[in-house]
DNA sequence: GTTTCACGTACTATTTAAAGTTACATGAAA
DNA sequence: TTTCATGTAACTTTAAATAGTACGTGAAAC
C-alpha cells in the first residue's frame, strides 16, 4: 500500500515559506518539492481557507505565512489539509451483517481508534515553531549559514 | 487512500474455518468474502507457510486451521501476511538532503513509530479465540443457533 | 493600457497498487 | 480414470492518487 505524503510535503513548504523573507511562488516550491506548480496551489488552496497562509497574484505575489509559527501545530495541518486517514488499513466492509466479521471489526476498530487518538495527540503537541528550532539546530550542527538551506 | 482490508479478510476466513467441522474450499471462502477462489488462495499462501493453516487437495480437500485458536494472535497474522504497512501516511523521501525535510521527517517518524508500537502490541494481546468467543457471544444476543451463522 | 506575472480551477491524463481472471499443472480421492 | 481441489504463473481490469494542461482572474510593472 503507497503511503500518502501529503503531511510531510505540507509541513516542508510551510517551513521554506516561514525561512523565506519574500512571497515563494507555486513554482519556487514546485521544484523544491520536485512536483508541479499546479500540485501546490491545490494542496496550499486548503490551508489558505483555513487561514494558516496567505496568496498573492501578480508581481512579486506567491505565498507567505499567515500567523505566528508558535501558534500553528502539526494537527492543526493535518485538519486543514482534510484529515486524511492516518491508518492504512481499515474493514472488509462497513456495516456487515456476518456477525463473524463484526467481531473481527470490533477487535481491530479499538485497536486503531487508539493509535489514532495517540497520534493526534502528537500533533497536537508539535508547533511548526519546534520544527522550525529543529531545523535550525541541524543547521547550526553543520556549520551552515541560513542563506544556504535552499533547494535547487 | 485506500485502505488494506487484507488482516480484516485474513481474520475473517480463519474465524469461518474454526466454526466448520470440515475442510472448506477456496470456492466456500470465496463467496463467503465475495471473491474470487485464486485470491482466497493467495492470502493463505502465506498462512500455510507459516503453519497456521493447512491445505488438502482432491475430494473432501480445502482448509483447515493448523493450530489451536487460543496459541494465534492477531499479531501472528499481521506478521505471516506480510506486515503490511500499518501507517497510512510516510514521508516525502526517505534520506533527504534538505535539513528542513529531515525536521519534519523526524517529528514525524518518532509519532508514527510509537503508534505502530501500540498497535502491534494489541495486536499481540488478541488471540483468534477471543475472537472466536466474541462472535460466540455476539450470536448469543441474538439468539441465533451455530448452524446459522454461514454466509449464503 | 498592455504586458507580464502569479494564482484559481476545471478538466484530462498518467501512474500505480490492488484485485480479479484465466489457464494449466499437481496430486488425492472416488 | 475421472472428478475435485489446491498451486501458481501470467495477464487483465479497476480504482485511487497524483500529475499535468489549459485557460481564466487579477495585480504589478513598464
Amino acid at each position: 500500500m503507497k503511503r500518502d505524503s501529503r503531511l510531510s510535503g505540507v509541513l516542508h513548504v510551510l517551513l521554506h515559506m516561514a525561512e523565506a523573507d519574500a512571497p515563494l511562488t507555486s513554482e519556487n516550491l514546485a521544484r523544491a518539492m520536485q512536483t508541479n506548480p499546479v500540485v501546490i496551489r491545490r494542496i496550499l488552496a486548503g490551508l489558505r481557507d483555513a487561514g494558516f497562509v496567505r496568496s498573492e497574484k501578480g508581481h512579486g505575489g506567491g505565498w507567505t505565512i499567515a500567523r505566528d509559527l508558535a501558534a500553528i501545530t502539526m494537527r492543526d495541518i493535518y485538519d486543514a489539509i482534510g484529515r486524511p486517514n492516518l491508518m492504512a488499513m481499515g474493514n472488509r466492509t462497513e456495516a456487515p451483517g456476518c456477525l463473524v466479521e463484526q467481531a473481527v471489526n470490533a477487535a481491530l476498530d479499538e485497536s486503531f481508534r487508539d493509535a489514532e487518538a495517540l497520534l493526534l495527540d502528537r500533533f497536537e503537541r508539535v508547533t511548526l515553531a519546534e520544527l522550525a528550532a529543529d531545523f535550525h539546530a541541524r543547521m547550526a550542527a553543520r556549520g551552515i549559514h541560513a542563506e544556504e538551506h535552499v533547494h535547487g
